[in-house]
DNA sequence: TAGAGTAATTAGAGCGCTCTAATTACTCTC
DNA sequence: GAGAGTAATTAGAGCGCTCTAATTACTCTA
C-alpha cells in the first residue's frame, strides 16, 4: 500500500527530483526527451502525485468545497451540476459536503474544508448564521448560493424570489383566479421573500382581501397539513401557490383526497422546478430557478476572488421563470368572489 | 488569509512545537496547566490545524471518500446517511464525489480521492469495471455498495435483488395476478439480478408462459415507454413490476394515460423504496432496500480492513422487504389467464 | 572559437506537521 | 536526600512535494 514517490520516479528515470516535479506540473521548459523518460518511469511505477504534499508545498489545493444544506433536496443536488461543470473547465476539483440540514452540520463541513485548506467554498442554501460564514471567510473565499445576503464580505448568488412569487400569482390571476392562497416555507431559505412576493402581487391585483397564508416547512407533509387548513376555511381557495415543489405535492394530494380535481377545481403552483415537478405523473406548474446558472455564477465569483482579489462583495440576482404544466388551469366555475 | 501555524501557537504559549502537537492530538501525557496554555494561545490566534501537513507527516488522513454513481439518484443520496453516521462515530470525516452517472466520472473521483490519500473509499452503485476498481484497491481500501461483486479483492455490500424481485412477484401472485410483466433496468446496477428473480418466481408459480419483459433504463421516461409496449400487447398485463421506483412512476403515468385505473385495473410495484415512492401522491408499492444498513455495513467493512488487515474479501447480502402501499391490489376483474 | 544569450536541469531550503528518542521534571521510597 | 521510577517536555529528523536561485548545456554570432 506504500505509494511510489517522486524520488523513486526520478531515480528510475535517471533525472533529478526537480525535473520530475516540472514534468508533473506540465512546465514548459523540459526537453521532450526527458519528459518522455519521466513519464515512462512514472507509468511503470504507478506513480500518483501526493496532493497533500503538493498542496503543502505550493500552498494551494486547486480544490473547492461545496457544502450542501441537504444532499437529499433535489434543488441543492441539482445546483451541483453547474458548479461542477464550471470548475472542471477551470481546472479545479470539487468536493462535496453534506450539511445534513442543520446549521451545525454545515459548520462542521466548512471547518473540514478549511482544515483541508481548500481554495474556496461554495455554500448552497446555508441556514447557518451569516456571521459564522463571515468568520470562515477570513480563511478562504466563500460564496453563498440560494440564500440572500447583504454581507459586505461574502458574495452571493440567488434567485429573485420576490418576483418569482409574483409570477406565480400573476399566472393564476391571468387564469381568472382570485382566491389564491399561499403555503409558505417557514424559516427555510427563500421562504420569507416568496411570502412577500405573494402578498405584494395580491395587493397589486387588488386582492389584498383574499390573502390567505398557511404555514408550511418545505416538506410534503407540511404541504398536506397546510392544504387541510386552507380547505377547511369557509372561503375555499380556487388556487394554491406553494413555496416549493415538495409542499405543492403534499397540497396536491390533500386536495385530491378531498375529492376535488386538480386543476379543474383547484389550481396548484409550486416553486423550484425540481426534477420532481417535471415528473409526468405530477406535472406541476412551478417557478423555475435556473440552477445551472446559479451554480456557474457562484463559481465565477469564487474564481474572481481567487484571481483578481476583487474585494468588494457582489450580490447577484437571477431571474426566475414560470413553467406552465398541468396543475393550473383557467377558473371555470364562476366562483370569483 | 495567512493562517497561523503550530510554531506561532507554541511561541505564544511559551512551549515547544512538539507540545502543541501533542495537545492538538489530545495526547494523554500533557499537564493540565500547559494544555490550558496551549489551548488559549490557539484560540487567541484562531489556529486551525493544517490537515494537509498533519496527514503528510502521519501518513493517514482520517478521511473516507464516497463516490456516488449519481448524486441525483435518491437511492444513492440516501445511502450516504448511514455511511456518514457510522463514520462520524468512528471519527472519520466523509467527502463525497459525484460520478456523474458515467464510469469515467467515477474513475476521476476515485483518482482524486487517491491523490488526496484518503484512508478508504466507498463506491455506491459503481458502473465502472470491477477490474479498474481492483486496480485502485492497490492503493487504498475500497468497498463497493449497491452492486454485486465476486471479487477476491474488494468487499461488497448489496441487497439480495433476486429475492427482492421474487417478493414483488409473490406479492402480486398472492393478490391473484397471473399476467405480471416486468420493466427491467437495462445495464444498470442490480438490473440483471432483478430480472432473474422475476423470471425465477414466475416459473416457480407455474407462470412461465406469462413472462413478459420490456426494456427500461431506470428512468421515468424509460418506464413510460416500456409500459406503452406492454399495454399494446394483445394480452395486457394486470400487473407490472418495474425494476426501480423511477420507472414504476413512468409506467404508472402511462397506464393512467391509457384511461386505466391504478391499482383497480393494473397493479404496479417498484423497487428501492426511495423517498419518491413514499410520497403520498404516488404511494407506490415497492421493494425496500435498507439503505441505512447498506451504508453502515460498508463502513464496517472499510473499518475492518483499516484496522484488522482482514485480507479475505467479504460479500454481504442484505434482505429486502416489501412495502405495501396503494398501487397494488387484489385482482377483481376475473381475467386470470 | 570566445563570449553572450537562452534553454534545460538541479541543489537545497522550506511547507506545517508527526513521531521517535532523548532530556528534564517530578514523586516516591527507604 | 540519593536513587529509582514515572510523567512531562523537547530536539530534530523526516513526510513528499514546490520553488527560487544557481548551475550546466546548448545555440548563435562575430
Amino acid at each position: 500500500m506504500a505509494q511510489p514517490t517522486m524520488q523513486q520516479v526520478a531515480e528510475r528515470a535517471g533525472v533529478s527530483l526537480a525535473l520530475v516535479s516540472l514534468v508533473m506540473r506540465q512546465a514548459p521548459n523540459v526537453s521532450d526527451y526527458r519528459r518522455q523518460l519521466v513519464l515512462e518511469a512514472a507509468a511503470e511505477l504507478g506513480y500518483r502525485p501526493n496532493v497533500l504534499a503538493r498542496n503543502l508545498a505550493s500552498r494551494q489545493t486547486s480544490t473547492i468545497g461545496v457544502v450542501l444544506n441537504d444532499i437529499h433536496n433535489p434543488f441543492f443536488a441539482e445546483i451541483i451540476d453547474g458548479i461542477q461543470a464550471a470548475f472542471d473547465e477551470a481546472g479545479y476539483r470539487v468536493l462535496i459536503g453534506n450539511g445534513k440540514r442543520s446549521p451545525s452540520g454545515e459548520a462542521e463541513m466548512i471547518e473540514t474544508f478549511l482544515q483541508f485548506r481548500v481554495d474556496g467554498i461554495i455554500s448552497a442554501g446555508a441556514t447557518m448564521s451569516m456571521s459564522s460564514i463571515e468568520a470562515a471567510s477570513e480563511s478562504t473565499k466563500i460564496v453563498v448560493v440560494g440564500r440572500s445576503s447583504r454581507s459586505q464580505l461574502i458574495d452571493s448568488v440567488n434567485t429573485d424570489d420576490v418576483s418569482g412569487a409574483r409570477m406565480a400569482v400573476d399566472h393564476l390571476v391571468e387564469l381568472g383566479h382570485h382566491r389564491i392562497a399561499h403555503i409558505d416555507g417557514g424559516t427555510g431559505a427563500g421562504a420569507e421573500a416568496r411570502r412577500r412576493g405573494y402578498s405584494e402581487a395580491m395587493t397589486d391585483h387588488g386582492l389584498s382581501a383574499e390573502i390567505a397564508t398557511a404555514g408550511g416547512d418545505f416538506t410534503e407533509s407540511g404541504g398536506y397539513l397546510a392544504a387541510s387548513e386552507l380547505l377547511s376555511q369557509s372561503n375555499q381557495p380556487t388556487a394554491i401557490f406553494a413555496a416549493n415543489d415538495l409542499s405543492a405535492a403534499g397540497a396536491l394530494h390533500r386536495v385530491e383526497d378531498a375529492g376535488l380535481i386538480v386543476p379543474d377545481d383547484v389550481s396548484i403552483v409550486g416553486y423550484d422546478n425540481t426534477a420532481l415537478a417535471a415528473m409526468q405523473h405530477l406535472s406541476l406548474t412551478t417557478v423555475n430557478q435556473p440552477r445551472d446558472e446559479l451554480g456557474r455564477l457562484a463559481v465565477r465569483f469564487v474564481l474572481e476572488r481567487l484571481r483578481d482579489k476583487r474585494s468588494d462583495s457582489v450580490h447577484h440576482m437571477v431571474a426566475p421563470t414560470l413553467v406552465n404544466r398541468k396543475t393550473s388551469s383557467r377558473l371555470t366555475t364562476g366562483a370569483a368572489t
